[in-house]
DNA sequence: ATGAAAGCGCTAACAA
DNA sequence: TTGTTAGCGCTTTCAT
């Protein structure tokens, strides 16, 4: 038994230890489906490998196959919540289940663009949390990728009806004139857009002024000079892009002696563990993706399935609601 | 001009395309060293390769080449919180300026594990934010990565050095009997069991028992029954593993109707947004990871330099510094 | 039931 | 300065 430690064990490698052919071992370590071999072959084989560490080269296995496992999960916003990593969670059970490798792209992060890295790993699939434009879409398909995935239309409604919840819930508690806590500090969430034509279409149904927006850093004296805009225009309820934000708020109205929701209601959205520990509680607008994260493993799949597919659909309709602390 | 849509566009149509051979190609589009390229057939070849939307098939490159320019960050926890953003922004900063790509593994995800994703996408290093065992830093080797680094004794001694601070600044404030919370809800974090030790350690430094460890869900309802365990104890100062665990105890002791930090303070760890903004503001433990960050770059550059590196060492030392609110 | 041989798309000596 | 040629390690038809 030799142990050769600057080499890369090859197929070949192992095919000399067992006594077979290349054939073989590739048959044996891909379990083929023209069932032809032996027993004896099979394990002889599948020992000589074990002993000898053999790992296929997964680039050389891609080139010759001519088509790859690889799914390219991109992450649009950098600290990753809950939600995405539920998403991500599901969907990454799903696909280990066929056989496929999940990485993340991490589109904060400065480097490549998604299709750069989509053609340097050479991936089969591509699913985004946001929407491509068309042109990042293209540049996909030519790096490769056979499936590209993205949030649809209906996801879009999603988030939209997100801000709408927010400010209905306000409206029905008698508010009737809102704010909108837009995130400053942080990365720009891309949703929060959305959200926010979701409540202005919420206050037009009303009849109501549409909200007025005000950037917050996640700091108490910033969100209470903010606080003080919004109550010298009368706002009464305000609607936060994420819970991060409400919070910022919660401690800008206390800061400025303000109760909770007596003088200023507040609502958030992403139910993180801190806005339900806040005092008092935060309202928050709970989405659930882990249905979606499943949904989009099964399109990739389904897509992959034929090798042939083109951009899928919706990731499914989350369940939507409010939870109600205040 | 003829637009194909079905087959990939290989070097070889590009050289066709040019008039020139598949070797001119490589070389004007690598840029080769060798810098003997005519000026002409070099807009020549780029031109053509604009033209048909030629991508290299990276998986052959790096099959031809023996080389990959592919790093894989591996993350351990889900919910990524600002500490490891950061990090992750400076490394990737870093390694994008030469031309490396950076891909993330989810390691909370199921699926394959570190080794098998290294091998399939045929990563020249590994970076991972936490110890590897022996065995699995021997397959990664063996998947191909010429560079593994991760988190070594040093590293370690900072998490260490985190519940230290922690206890130290109870201590400080006279508290003698301590509580440490562990996350119990979440995802294990991986570095909960290294602070606590230092926690111990500080303890045993100035003479008192250990800290009475409790494990606390994100609710206040669970915390607040660990708050009364702990004040059964006499204890009067807990160390949470994370922010969230802190500000659960907090939303428990406020439960109880305790004031803090007069009957109970709390000392929590990363200075994650929602603590700050909490009444009271948390005092946690800050520590700066985007040093590590950019110094992990250039450990990996650097081993990749030479393309024959080891094990590398420290991800530096961050600074590490208390919050002090209460 | 197994092996021989022809590539997959690219790079990199070596010629010319 | 450019083209010829020989692989990289694997898969996969086609013989045997």
């Amino acid at each position: 038994v030799k142990k050769a430690l600057d080499k890369r064990v090859t197929s070949a490698d192992v095919a000399r230890a067992a006594g077979v052919s290349r054939t073989t071992v590739s048959f044996v370590l891909n379990n083929k489906p023209g069932f032809t071999i032996g027993e004896e072959t099979r394990s002889r084989v599948l020992a000589a490998a074990d002993r000898l560490g053999y790992r296929p080269h997964a680039s050389a296995r891609r080139l010759a196959a001519g088509r790859s496992d690889l799914v390219l999960l991109s992450l649009p916003d950098l600290p990753i919540g809950v939600n995405v990593a539920r998403f991500a969670e599901r969907f990454a059970a799903a696909l280990a289940e066929s056989g496929l490798t999940v990485v993340a792209h991490l589109a904060a992060l400065p480097g490549p663009s998604l299709p750069d890295v989509c053609a340097e790993i050479d991936a089969a699939a591509v699913v985004s949390l946001t929407s491509l434009d068309e042109e990042t879409h293209a540049a996909l398909r030519q790096s490769g990728a056979q499936v590209v995935l993205m949030p649809d239309d209906a996801a879009d409604a999603v988030q939209e009806q997100i801000g709408w919840l927010q400010a209905r819930h306000l409206i029905e508690r008698g508010h009737r004139r809102l704010g909108y806590a837009d995130a400053r500090q942080t990365v720009p969430q891309r949703m929060a857009h959305v959200r926010l034509r979701g409540a202005i279409r919420a206050c037009a149904e009303a009849g109501l002024e549409e909200p007025l927006t005000i950037g917050v850093n996640l700091d108490a004296d910033d969100a209470a000079e903010a606080v003080s805009r919004w109550r010298a225009a009368s706002v009464t309820g305000v609607c936060a892009c994420n819970d991060e934000t409400a919070l910022a708020v919660l401690a800008g109205a206390r800061e400025s002696g303000l109760d909770v929701p007596g003088d200023l209601a507040v609502v958030g959205c992403d139910d993180i563990a801190a806005a339900r520990l806040a005092a008092p509680p935060l309202s928050t607008v709970v989405f659930d993706l882990e249905a979606a994260g499943k949904q989009a493993a099964h399109s990739v799949l389904q897509a992959l399935e034929g090798r042939a597919a083109d951009v899928a659909g919706p990731g499914s309709e989350p369940h939507l609601l409010i939870r109600r602390s205040t």
